[in-house]
DNA sequence: TGACGAACTGACGGGTCAGTCAGTCAGTCG
DNA sequence: CGACTGACTGACTGACCCGTCAGTTCGTCA
């Protein structure tokens, strides 16, 4: 009875291993171009395993981004987890998500806002995972205000206007493949940093 | 002779014909599920006439895409043409491009933007025109710097960070559905121009 | 008028792919 | 040991859809 309710520890590991194979063929192909069949092979299984394991193709889809996503933000709680001076932080933050450091990930997550248009689930994880890293660059700009080290008039909007800034350059790097380059991009985070805590 | 090689009028028409129901489609579908048979339909013509004006569905695809995107630009130039101070011509570039006018639009752009990652066509248009609305943004600012209403350091960097801003307002907007509200999206914006021309 | 070609139709071939299903195999429980 | 179950396979199907092509219509020009 119990057994058949909770999956055991073997079925759990199996989905993971699909939902980061799915990871994989998204980021390689796209999320559009991605067939079941690919993952199935990514993994040297069947069709047929992958559909006991999720029932829809777009089931699987969401819940392979839904993954990525969660461990992208579970990585920056850990890095922002850290002493250090309310500088050195948001540096730390800032850094992580710059464009040039992580190009498969920003052109997963270009993709995902495309998918979010159309899929409720897509738009529920890109939303939630965007307002949480918001609300950790928020987190380090009102510790920086309380400290004395910035004098942000509004922290909250002050993150969001540095996170929109990243994301509006991180398309430019990405998608347009360099209209700006990559010494010009942290000139312009760098600039907007200096304006919003200065 | 000259006629087989120079398309009459009437083909140009129907190929713009083609392409405006492609937009349509796009726009309503998403560039990902538009269908050859959609577009036809849309016109009321057969899938056969449409590949007599486009060779593949990729080149059609891309064609509207296009076309659509030098419509905006061509609507923006416009706009700027006229009389006025710095900061009117400012708030009517910025206004045009603000996420709340154009919600439809804003959608055919966030999902240029993920297939130009994978489409070389599509990242060229979009390179183009994103470039060519920052142009617009850097020269009134420029114009308004030489005229001294403003007073930014450099406005063409300006220029980049106010539109990389809005862009990334807009997919708070637009793909997440309201992460934040429309009169906070215009408060973060007025905030930021002050900051860049004050 | 008759020939010709451009614009257009609609049926069809061919390929792709998500999801199904009958059946295999290994492990477990009574 | 034998019944049972959960994990898994791989062939198959049915739908979808792009691109083709033989054939039709119609305007134009000699």
């Amino acid at each position: 009875m119990e057994k058949s309710q909770e999956p055991g520890p073997a079925v759990e590991k199996r989905r993971i291993q699909i939902l980061e194979a799915t990871c994989t063929v998204m980021s390689k192909q796209g999320i559009a171009a991605t067939r079941v069949g690919d993952v199935a092979k990514c993994l040297g299984i069947s069709t047929g395993l992958v559909h006991y394991h999720f029932d829809t193709k777009d089931e699987l889809l969401a819940a392979a981004f839904r993954h990525a996503a969660e461990k992208e933000l579970e990585a920056l709680r850990l890095l922002v987890n850290i002493d250090g001076t309310p500088r050195e932080l948001l540096d730390i933050v800032v850094d992580n998500f710059f464009p040039a450091s992580d190009f498969p990930s920003w052109r997963l997550w270009i993709e995902g806002w495309a998918v979010a248009l159309r899929s409720e689930s897509f738009r529920r994880t890109v939303m939630e995972l965007d307002e949480a890293w918001v609300e950790v660059l928020a987190d380090t700009l009102t510790d920086g205000v309380a400290s004395g080290d910035f004098a942000c008039v509004n922290p909250r909007d002050s993150a969001w206007r540095l996170a929109c800034l990243i994301e509006g350059l991180a398309i430019q790097q990405v998608a347009h493949g360099g209209a700006i380059n990559d010494a010009e991009t942290r000139r312009l985070v760098a600039a907007a940093i200096e304006a919003e805590i200065g």
